[in-house]
DNA sequence: CTATAACTCTCAA
DNA sequence: CTAACGTTGAGAGTTATAG
């Protein structure tokens, strides 16, 4: 068994990049993307972030400076980000078959045994690759541990070490990595966020090398084993492995925020239908039964001036069922109970838990023999024609027509690589 | 008391 | 015109509960 070596490939603006891909006036130009409900900017072109733009500020409170400097935004467009994630993956999978696509725009790639005389020019053929065939540009950190490569892949992106989007660690010597990581703030560490960081700062751990070289017992006590983990993984000592194959969720949860404030029952129990909906495909798809719904809503955390509800209620299933109508009932008295009139809700969401593969399956002393075969056939039926026709084309009564409650994507791009629809206005152009 | 379930907090993209 | 601020999933630790 070699030394594990990790490449970490990461997409560069990920978002934005896609976007500008399929409209070539856009080059230059500053682009954001959008969250769900156009509520905050979640990606951003090189020109956005070299005019200091930050990251999840909430798009009506930059929108005037955005259009003051001539930024374009866009609402999310997941069936292109996901296809040509998609994309990205199968090119990445040629040069490693150990790959674990860790999100969207990322992933990890196993190197050991590949080409260990130049693994910087391995990772330069990575990136040429991408960018020939997709246009797309990644970085590539290597190094043998997860949380290292991750963390030259902060280098390789910032320009801190290494050259034209590549930083191989395993190539520097101990001398060089010590300079360079007491030169980067410890926040920048995967696993060290929002709340651990001022932590250790207060115990005088500023830089990513102190805390490589803090002790890792102490950390343990003081906080969890997973910042003891992080100590061993800086010191290039893994604990962490490559993880290929993606196990089944164990919760699924569907929630979206309304384009408009949502006040009555009806809205809110269409919502919650479609959310369940969504998530008990979801739920077929991995071929698993639920055992648990619960139904959440909420008014705006956000407008002191707003009065404050919020309800989260869960109910364990008499039996476990992926049955989308069976889990609407469940869900629909739930939000009955938790429903309040005169709040303007902003808010709904489900999700299924106590998840278990469908072979596990213990039918209820009461239940009928038969019914739930029909059942099953009834929702993959219902499923086979959302997936020949697009989703939606079946729907539960119950999800309603006027989608009032439905969020609001102002700036929406073409679903350019899965819809023939949109090449006629590609050419026109 | 222990084993486990349920809940809370944190993190990441 | 005004008001407007994402979603999903996992893991660890803590607390409550059952036996």
């Amino acid at each position: 068994m070699p030394a594990p070596i990790f490449a970490l490939v990461d997409c560069n603006n990920f978002y934005a990049s896609c976007e500008k891909l399929f409209d070539p006036r856009l080059a230059g130009v500053p682009v954001v993307v959008l969250s769900n409900n156009d509520g905050v900017v979640v990606a951003r072109s090189a020109e956005v972030k070299a005019l200091g733009l930050p990251m999840g500020q909430p798009w009506f409170k930059v929108r005037d400076l955005a259009k003051r400097h001539g930024i374009v935004a866009f609402s999310s467009n997941y069936t292109l980000y996901a296809d040509m994630s998609n994309r990205v993956v199968n090119v990445l999978a040629q040069f490693s078959p150990d790959l674990e696509v860790y999100s969207i725009d990322e992933s990890f790639l196993d190197l050991s045994g590949h080409v260990p005389e130049s693994l910087a020019a391995y990772g330069r053929s990575i990136r040429e690759r991408v960018r020939q065939w997709l246009g797309l540009t990644v970085c590539v950190g290597i190094a043998s541990s997860k949380t290292l490569a991750k963390l030259a892949n902060h280098c390789a992106k910032k320009n801190l070490a290494g050259t034209g989007g590549i930083c191989d660690f395993t190539a520097m010597s101990a001398a060089e990595l010590d300079s360079l990581m007491a030169r980067i703030e410890v926040g920048e560490i995967w696993g060290v966020g929002r709340q651990l960081a001022p932590k250790l700062h207060a115990m005088g751990i500023r830089s990513v090398k102190a805390l490589r070289d803090a002790d890792p017992g102490q950390l343990r006590q003081r906080f969890s084993v997973v910042q003891e983990r992080i100590v061993q993984e800086l010191r290039g000592i893994p604990c962490l492995s490559l993880e290929d194959v993606t196990p089944d969720r164990q919760q699924i949860i569907s929630s979206r925020s309304f384009g408009e404030r949502v006040h009555d029952l009806q809205s809110l129990q269409e919502a919650v239908t479609s959310h369940i909906c969504r998530a008990a495909e979801k739920l077929r798809n991995q071929d698993s039964l639920a055992g648990a719904v619960t139904v959440s809503i909420r008014t705006s955390p956000f407008n002191p001036n707003e009065p404050r509800y919020q309800k989260s209620l869960t109910v364990a299933l008499p039996e476990a069922s992926a049955d989308s109508r069976i889990l609407t009932r469940a869900a629909l008295k739930l939000l009955g109970q938790s429903y309040r009139q005169g709040y303007a809700y902003q808010k709904a969401g489900v999700m299924l838990s106590d998840i278990r593969p469908r072979r596990l399956r213990q039918p209820s002393l009461f239940s009928a023999i038969g019914n739930d075969e029909d059942n099953r056939r009834l929702m993959q039926t219902l499923d086979h024609i959302n997936s020949r026709w697009g989703r939606g084309t079946l729907r539960l009564a119950a999800e309603g027509t006027d989608f009032g409650w439905r969020m609001k994507r102002g700036h929406l791009s073409p679903a350019y690589t899965t819809n023939w629809e949109t090449l006629p206005r590609l050419i026109a152009r």
